[in-house]
DNA sequence: GACGATATACTCGGATACCCCTTGTCCGAGTCTAGCTGG
DNA sequence: CCAGCTAGACTCGGACAAGGGGTATCCGAGTATATCGTC
């Protein structure tokens, strides 16, 4: 899996602490000491999913487009790593004997099916978790670390 | 995914439907019409995880290790593409404010739970599946495959 | 002093190289078989 | 005719290249701001 998703969702958790302005790329990166473009790229694709909301110029960057109840990790997985599955079905059946070219295996194949099935079950689990969540999680754990990303970003020079 | 992987799985329910004698790479790799080395070298992989049991030269082959109702999807996954999870965890916290580099962020931060908690679901689906499970219920669907492979293998020429 | 145009600096956005892992291939070690040779 | 040896062929096994996607970077498009000039 793309390394993006960790970032992207920590980013998207820090985001949730400090509301209001946008945030820059470069102050997000400087937080967990990332390569600034790289990250960049990977909230471009969270804004293209309709994740972030993105404004160019100075005062512009990132923030939540939606609010944080709204979006679940595998909305984040899907917007970084693709919709595909982990496992792909190559259909081999086709090439075997009594292969039906026109038979689309990726439906029929019991093969093909159990790993869907184990697909399916991770993207639920995932669906069930927002990023709310996580932020209230957190709190609840170390109920200083809001205040302390906030003053964090307020202290951060350039 | 590593492709390997189901090519893996359907070559074990071919095992179950032929046994006895053990079963080249070859043959294996023409009924799907597969690069033979390549195949060669993911049942490597599932023979070092003690999925499959192999013997060199004339009459030598690959046969199924232990019985079909032992060996479960995630056996196979794991011989194949490895032992890790979906997500890797870089611990980005580490590198955060506050960051303590000894301790062991897999366990204790929240984001990499969440992500874990989907991994485990997944592996969960694919350690309840066993080969045997799989065989059946392609029996149950269409009950002359068994036979259609076991002749199929028999006329092989080469 | 106030308003407007302009230059500037700063942001996202997409296009562009680099690198590692998956994919694919090859030749060597080991072994069973079949044939040959000698008794 | 039978036992033993030897050569051969076939298999797995691991070491060796090639391609694709993730990783990382750079420069351009767009915009809010601050400055300067004019009224």
């Amino acid at each position: 899996m793309n390394e993006g998703v960790e970032w992207a969702i920590h980013s998207c958790v820090n985001l949730c602490w400090v509301p209001g302005e946008p945030m820059t790329a470069k102050r997000l990166a400087a937080f967990y000491d990332l390569p600034t473009a790289y990250l960049n790229k990977q909230l471009q694709a969270l804004a293209r999913a309709g994740i972030l909301s993105s404004t160019s110029g100075p005062k512009g960057g990132f923030q939540l487009a939606r609010r944080p109840d709204k979006i679940t990790l595998l909305d984040i997985v899907i917007a970084i790593d693709g919709p595909d599955d982990a496992f792909r079905c190559t259909a081999i059946l086709k090439a075997g004997p009594g292969g039906d070219p026109r038979e689309d295996y990726r439906k029929t194949c019991l093969v093909s099916g159990a790993m869907r099935r184990a697909d399916l079950a991770y993207r639920r689990e995932l669906a069930a978790r927002t990023i709310a969540d996580l932020v209230a999680d957190v709190e609840r754990t170390s109920p200083r670390t809001p205040e302390n990303t906030r003053t964090w970003f307020a202290n951060l020079k350039s």
